[in-house]
DNA sequence: ACCCAGGCGGGCG
DNA sequence: CGCCCGCATGGG
């Protein structure tokens, strides 16, 4: 594994910011949940971009952010907005979707908690090990890829040496035989992993996903294998900025099911039906609330 | 010992 | 289409 070593190279910044909760939105089970690393107090956080580490205090209504590596400051600031979903304008949003008092109160309990704008690689890796698995493992799995397959950096910050490793590309993945994969814990997921590392750094371009339309696009990321309607969805989603996506997963559909359908079962396809209606083009925004909102307080046990 | 976890692919009627 | 099944793994 090669090594690469900077000198020091510090970028820093400090930013206004209103209705936004960095606690929230990094515990909400978004990639940077998966890949970024939580300070104690849930105040702050540092997470790999490329091949820099940045880091991001939040003090009340400023937003305090580092950067170690080769990025400049207008770039690194960028990053930050886009990251964190910081261009998000919530009281459109809210307004938008606060129509009924179970949405109203997941987002008064949870004010602040944006969509991030992640890497389409790294949110569907992510996601594709997300599947029929849990919060902790899927943490837990992440970062032990990134230990064993990411490039490693190496900065001198005030004298101390800060290491870490850049997320795994594509191809770093691919060459690993399903074998080396099961050894970190992805279990049956291995193989989907192997070939999605293997179209993604050959045949598949992420990138022309950005100009296709919401359909179109979901179509093409589900042609992956081990990517199907929700975690397609995730991806774009969280990948690419699309709030008009709707992962629904088990908690999604029993909370939908409870609220809005007096409990009475329904498909994935209508539950879709209903959020397109619903919440338009942001029933993600809509789905992150009402999933953050039922995970903390257990909701799936109540409603089962 | 069980049960479950931000599902998916494949096979069936 | 809808339904059912198996699937690796570790924590509660």
């Amino acid at each position: 594994m090669d090594r690469r070593v900077y000198a020091s190279v510090i970028v820093m910044g400090q930013m206004r910011v209103t209705t936004f909760n960095l606690a929230h939105t990094v515990e909400s089970a978004q990639p940077l949940t998966f890949f970024g690393d939580e300070r104690g107090d849930g105040k702050g956080m540092t997470y790999t971009h490329k091949n820099s580490m940045i880091e991001v205090v939040q003090k009340g209504s400023l937003l305090d952010y580092r950067a170690y590596g080769n990025i400049k400051g207008p770039e690194l600031r960028n990053e930050v907005i886009m990251r964190f979903g910081l261009g998000d304008d919530m009281a459109r949003i809210y307004k938008s979707i606060a129509t009924d008092a179970f949405m109203k109160k997941a987002i008064d309990s949870y004010s602040g908690l944006r969509i991030t704008r992640n890497d389409p690689w790294e949110t569907a890796l992510c996601f594709v090990i997300s599947q029929f698995n849990n919060v902790k493992r899927i943490r837990g799995i992440v970062k032990g890829l990134v230990a064993s397959y990411g490039e490693e950096h190496s900065f001198l910050a005030g004298g101390a040496q800060l290491r870490f490793r850049s997320f795994p590309t594509p191809e770093s993945l691919a060459e690993r035989s399903t074998d080396d994969l099961m050894r970190h814990g992805v279990g049956f997921r291995a193989r989907y992993i192997k070939k999605l590392a293997r179209e993604c750094s050959e045949s598949f371009d992420l990138k022309r996903i950005e100009g296709e339309d919401y359909s179109k696009a979901k179509e093409e990321l589900m042609s992956l294998d081990g990517v199907g309607d929700k975690v397609a969805d995730c991806i774009l989603l969280f990948g690419y900025g699309r709030l008009e996506a709707f992962p629904t997963d088990t908690w999604i559909k029993r909370i939908v099911e409870h609220v809005y359908f007096k409990g009475r079962k329904r498909s994935i396809r209508e539950i879709h039906e209903f959020a397109e209606e619903r919440w338009g083009g942001y029933a993600g925004y809509a789905q992150q609330y009402l999933f953050h909102n039922a995970r903390i307080n257990k909701l799936g046990k109540v409603l089962r």
